[in-house]
DNA sequence: CAGATGTCAGTTCGACTGAAATAG
DNA sequence: CCTATTTCAGTCTAACTGACATCT
């Protein structure tokens, strides 16, 4: 969507408003700053990914399983570490299975489990959409390395004391 | 969604499998964990928010009304502000006026124009949905003031960078 | 006339709930 | 019997496209 620069930064507007009115504007100034963030950088990757037929949530799954020892992992061991519902890793496969990307095969001990894997279209369809999304990465302009480090650590830090991981 | 943490951090992982093998994992790491972030507040929020009959998007736009002077927007100013479709905002006026929390009147002047104003209901529901997104917001856990403002910052240069705002 | 504003119809995406099938 | 894994049907949200009516 074609959008336009406000000529003032909308965050620290209502944070001052906030601030008068309920209290506590830090937090919710860096909130709002995480989801406005989010939101660019979801629409610059999924705008860079359209030419290849992806969308980041299928982009994420490739490359989940290009990382992936054996080039393959269970639906429910995806859905852990993509944070997907079931059902949404269910919905996803297929579409990667129908796009040829992907293919469903049965485990060899656990009949219950279903491991998919990526094929060699698949393979190819992560490289060439991962040159795309390099290039959005570093479309994270604005700040330098050592900033970019920064904001990952305190990212981390949100990230740990809201149980995202242990360690 | 019922989430159980991983036992190390999936991000700090991926980025140095990034590393190895496509080089530049410092600001992948960055989107990663921005993306991340998003997801774990915007879970949190809505869950607050659900008690009150309200999403993130539409308890934003009550917002935004509250802060305006007269309590009322133009349907494209409400767009604006908070960087949405056209058709997403007739959708959201649509859901919020349904509630009787907003009503559209006529514009004085540009009778192309709609204006949006809360009512009284949509005064006291912001009210309330409120006080549970404030203790969400408490809720970005893991940081001192200090490191929440740095984190502000951070996402304000690449904001900006990204023509958010000028200024 | 061109441009702005809002709406409508219809598509896509992904999260979700509840239920079911199958297997350990 | 109870639990785990995946799927299916269907709902909900919100973004999008393209078309349109209305108005400046």
């Amino acid at each position: 969507m074609l959008m336009t620069p406000l000529p003032f930064d909308p965050i620290a507007r209502a944070a001052e408003l906030w601030d008068d009115r309920v209290g506590s504007a830090t937090s919710m100034a860096a909130v709002t700053s995480v989801m406005r963030v989010q939101q660019i950088i979801q629409s610059a990757v999924d705008a860079a990914l359209k030419p290849h037929g992806l969308t980041f949530a299928r982009y994420e799954a490739l490359v989940l399983l290009y990382f992936s020892r054996k080039g393959a992992l269970p639906m429910r061991v995806m859905g852990e570490r993509l944070q997907l519902h079931p059902t949404s890793v269910t919905n996803i496969v297929d579409r990667l299975e129908s796009d040829g990307l992907v293919r469903r095969t049965p485990h060899p001990t656990d009949r219950r489990t279903t491991l998919v894997e990526i094929t060699d279209a698949g393979l190819q369809r992560r490289e060439s959409a991962t040159a795309a999304v390099v290039d959005v990465n570093l479309g994270l302009k604005g700040l330098t390395d050592r900033q970019t480090e920064q904001l990952t650590d305190l990212l981390a830090k949100v990230r740990r004391a809201s149980g995202d991981f242990e360690d």
